[in-house]
RNA sequence: GGGAUGUUAGCUCAGUUGGUUUAGAGCACUACCUCGACAAGGUAGGGGUCACUGGUUCGAGUCCAGUACAUCCCA
């Protein structure tokens, strides 16, 4: 057969990927007979396609995951989405705005259909994606935070925590985006890195009952100036100490305000006066809260002014044209005092861009201070480990400070929140499982028999991460009636064979944005409801940024398109250009270079399996110098592994692939198939092919977690396999001793070779061509073996021992040995003796600079013994090969 | 404003408790090479005052302090 001098992914990546399918390898059950590991997949939102953070995450996962099934574990690695509620909702609506139709005129559970006409359609595409990628999912076990069974769950931890007093409903100041209309959390309010621009304007207000005395404050929003309950000033700002307790008039509608003092304010910032309104910025309403100041809210759900502005013109019209309008009508009334043009933070809706309104409003909290007690410490005391660690500190600092968490947001899609009002007041609601319970509850807590017609669903839905917060478990259901002890508010572990078995999960891979969304609130909740942690470790991977070091973004457009980069470079070539350069927590910085290096490295493989596998056999004794080249690659191998598993074990995935890849390019390829390669058209002999092909199986296999197409391929097409002896289940490769001495040969073979070549090429000489080499060593500086390993790696026709240098030629030093190449009539006696001054030269600067050491008294006498030999042996080996080359340059003359 | 982290070759990064030859890797770069696995390749080579300043030490890329710059998190 004639092979392609090209690997082409495309032919191959499907087909087996379909076969892993078919052969059910990914797929894990408890064993008892097998160490479990498993990973749960951070679930991609369904509204995702693949983008190039998913590709890095997942292939991390992916290489994690099939090393341990390899190890012989089950491994299990579980998929899934997140119904996203804002971004899928935005999705619903724009889908009905197409077809005409006004989400408004739809009844929630009309809406709710589209919703799911939407997900079936959309909602598996980044699954299917990650296939191309490689993927090894247990895809039975893929999970949907609105799976019937998960929605259930999240309900029933509402109920739980409302029971146990960690949910509570109060009046607070959120995040409200105006377009939307809903509450955002803080971490879904994005800030411009570089601030923006905005104007401070300083407004005017009169003295009560004094018509010549002024007040300036500044302010960015004047258009909240008739929500103003106070101004306040410094305490120490001696400016205005006579105006304390005094009263001033709001502009235009001239209701007295009081002048009060509070620490907050900043004496440098504007006029030092500041306006205060609780209703419409959060600093105003602590200030509020702690001066008990009356709250008043101007402005509508949508942004619009409403009447408490008291103000005709300015109702109904929108909070920007207002404040165009009122700075008009300011300016002319002799209130606008300056403007000033400033550079600040402006909160935006991560969604919608909007600028997010602070706004009071009634909504659901989880008490975060004391929950979260317990996942502070699992981090702080290493029982989950960060990876990389420095995340511990930005962690600590989180959860020390944490503040309690808003988890209602005012949209349909999600979790409704199980309160059921039966009256008006505020605490007219009881919150149930089901409606059935809701009202056995009600009637209780109003003491009178209320229908279940009788009570109102609060009509918002929960906070997605307060959804995906139970992933870990709720993947395997373990909040069902079956596990899920209500009394207690616990899961019964035991009864649960799949959380028993592979809870804790053992890493989780995601990225460093999301450790206080999404895996703090794990590990509470894991403590809360297993009473254990939700993971051993948490690899933090870094941020995939384009050249110009920008994040990468469907909005700026600088993000190739993964599948098309898979076309291209194939699933490996992507994979391992990914891992090239990113070390945990580091962010990488994305190059296509990358991605044709990783197909680079797998056509070098390709190309080492042509070699291989255009061989014949013969039945003649392997040569000594073939039996010590497979002898020495077994051994470096088991030099590599052990690195290699090193790396591994400290999440140092970037590294592993580089031990890897040397071992395969430079110690298989370079220097190993050099070795035994027979001359073109002879065969190999039995013995050393088959030690080939075993040392090629082993190559594949560590090499299988990163690149699982092409060495499936390969493992399939290097000999007959059964269809359950695919790589995918083949074992790691088992540890052996090392072989030391071995290396040191090989190494000390390796660097005559490399001299000798070197000084072909500084001499123009042909590897053609070749060459005698001698050396003042004994026989036994190099194993005959390696002798003939020398001799055919760098074309000598002899080597000849214990042989003074002389006459014309050239010469050099590996370690402390001498080695010369007689070169008649090809010498340049001139070239040479400079080449030799400069090793001088350097040799006599580093003897010194030893000499300098060893003469320090205070050096010999405190140095311990080790360092002080160490220091002797360099100045022995380094007199030595200076003595060597001073008798060359003589003989030279 | 508060906190964290970092700064080593053109780029991306290693460098374990201070001491094995005046710093390593991959990529990029340079020279030579179509030699029957591979030009998506081979062989060899060049390239760094380890951000700066001071300190501790017999000895500092490594420890300490300060400065500059960068990044991130929180306000």
């Amino acid at each position: 057969m004639s092979l392609s001098t090209k690997y082409n992914p495309a032919e191959v990546e499907d087909k087996w990927y379909r076969y892993w399918q078919d052969q059910r390898f990914f797929h894990a059950t408890p064993n008892p007979d097998k160490e479990p590991y498993c990973i749960v997949i951070p679930p991609p939102n369904v509204t995702g396609v693949l983008h190039m953070g998913h590709m890095l995450n997942n292939t991390i996962q992916d290489i994690l995951i099939r090393k341990a099934r390899m190890e012989g574990k089950e491994a299990c690695w579980v998929p899934g989405t997140d119904h996203a509620s804002i971004a899928t909702e935005a999705k619903v609506v724009a889908m009905l705005r197409e077809r005409g139709i006004k989400k408004s005129d739809l009844t929630r559970d009309e809406f709710l259909k589209y919703a799911w006409e939407w997900k079936e359609k959309y909602g598996g595409i980044i699954l299917e994606q990650l296939k191309k990628l490689g993927a090894s999912c247990d895809w039975d076990r893929t999970s949907f935070t609105m799976d019937p069974e998960y929605y259930r769950a999240v309900i029933r931890v509402f109920v739980d925590l409302y029971n146990k007093g960690y949910i509570y409903r109060g009046l607070r100041m959120i995040n409200w985006d105006c377009e939307a209309k809903t509450a955002l959390s803080n971490e879904e309010v994005l800030y411009k890195e570089d601030g923006e621009k905005s104007i401070l304007y300083s407004v005017r207000y009169q003295v009560q009952g004094q018509s010549d005395q002024w007040v300036t404050i500044a302010t960015q929003r004047p258009e909240t100036i008739m929500g103003d309950v106070a101004i306040a000033v410094n305490p120490t700002d001696a400016r205005y100490q006579n105006l304390i307790g005094r009263k001033v008039l709001v502009p235009f509608i001239n209701r007295p305000i009081p002048v009060i003092a509070d620490d907050y304010v900043d004496k440098t910032f504007g006029t030092g006066c500041l306006k205060v309104t609780p209703a419409h910025d959060v600093n105003d309403y602590e200030i509020g809260l702690r001066h008990q100041l009356p709250v008043i809210d101007t402005i509508n759900d949508d942004g619009t002014l409403n009447d408490k502005c008291e103000i005709a013109a300015y109702t109904g019209k929108d909070r920007f044209v207002v404040r165009k309008m009122i700075i008009k009508d300011l300016r002319e009334a002799g209130h606008l005092v300056k403007e000033d043009e400033f550079i600040t933070r402006i909160g935006r809706s991560e969604r919608t861009n909007t600028v997010v309104e602070p706004k009071l409003s009634l909504q659901w909290f989880v008490k975060m201070k004391e929950i979260s007690q317990r996942a502070l410490r699992a981090v702080e005391e290493d029982e989950i480990h960060l990876h990389p660690s420095k995340f511990k500190n930005t962690y600590r600092h989180w959860m020390e400070n944490v503040r309690d968490w808003c988890i209602s947001r005012q949209l349909w899609w999600g979790h409704r929140i199980p309160a059921y009002y039966y009256g008006t007041g505020e605490n007219d609601f009881v919150v149930a499982e089901t409606i059935e319970e809701a009202v056995v509850l009600a009637s209780k807590k109003s003491g009178r028999a209320i229908s279940g017609s009788q009570l109102q669903q609060d009509s918002d839905v929960l906070d997605t991460w307060a959804s995906s917060w139970l992933w870990p478990t709720a993947v395997f259901d373990g909040f069902n009636d079956q596990y899920f002890d209500k009394k207690t508010g616990k899961i019964i572990v035991e009864k649960n064979k799949d959380l028993d078995y592979f809870y804790p999960t053992q890493v989780l891979v995601t990225a460093p944005e999301i450790l206080f969304f999404w895996v703090a609130r794990m590990i509470i909740a894991g403590y809360e409801y297993m009473d254990r942690k939700p993971f051993e470790d948490v690899y933090l991977t870094g941020i995939v940024r384009d050249k110009l070091g920008r994040k990468m973004s469907k909005s700026l457009g600088n993000s190739p398109d993964p599948l098309e980069l898979i076309s291209r470079f194939g699933a490996d070539g992507v994979r391992t250009g990914m891992l090239f350069s990113s070390p945990a927590g580091n962010d990488l910085p994305f190059d296509e270079k990358l991605c044709e290096q990783g197909r680079n490295f797998s056509n070098k493989i390709w190309n080492a399996f042509r070699l291989v596998k255009g061989w014949e056999t013969t039945h003649q004794p392997a040569p000594a110098e073939n039996i010590i080249a497979a002898d020495w690659f077994e051994a470096r191998f088991q030099q590599a592994l052990s690195e290699l598993n090193d790396h591994f074990s400290k999440f140092r995935i970037s590294d592993a692939l580089m031990t890897v890849y040397k071992l395969v390019w430079d110690d298989f390829c370079a220097w190993y198939l050099e070795m035994i390669k027979p001359e073109f058209g002879k065969p190999i002999d039995q013995e050393t092919y088959q030690r080939t092909v075993h040392h090629f199986e082993q190559v594949l296999k560590v090499l299988h977690p990163f690149m699982p197409f092409i060495t499936e391929e390969l493992w399939q097409a290097l000999k007959d396999r059964s269809a359950k002896e695919a790589i995918v289940l083949a074992s790691w490769p088992a540890k052996a001793p090392a072989q030391t001495a071995l290396l040191a040969q090989a190494a000390l073979s390796f660097s005559v070779v490399s001299e000798v070549r070197n000084l072909r090429n500084a001499k123009g000489i042909s590897p053609k061509e070749p060459l005698a080499l001698q050396t003042k060593a004994g026989k036994d500086l190099i194993h005959p073996s390696f002798v003939a390993v020398t001799r055919k790696l760098a074309n000598l026709s002899e080597i000849r021992f214990d042989t003074a240098s002389g006459g014309q030629g050239a010469g050099f030093l590996v370690g402390t040995h001498e080695f010369f190449v007689p070169l008649a009539g090809k010498a340049d006696a001139a070239k040479e003796k400079e080449s030799i001054q400069k090793e001088l030269d350097y040799l006599r600067g580093f003897l010194a600079s030893v000499d300098k050491k060893l003469s320090n008294e205070r050096f010999v006498n405190s140095a311990p013994p080790a360092v002080i030999d160490g220091e002797r042996k360099k100045k022995a080996d380094a007199e030595s090969k200076i003595k060597s080359l001073e008798d060359n340059l003589k003989a030279l003359g």
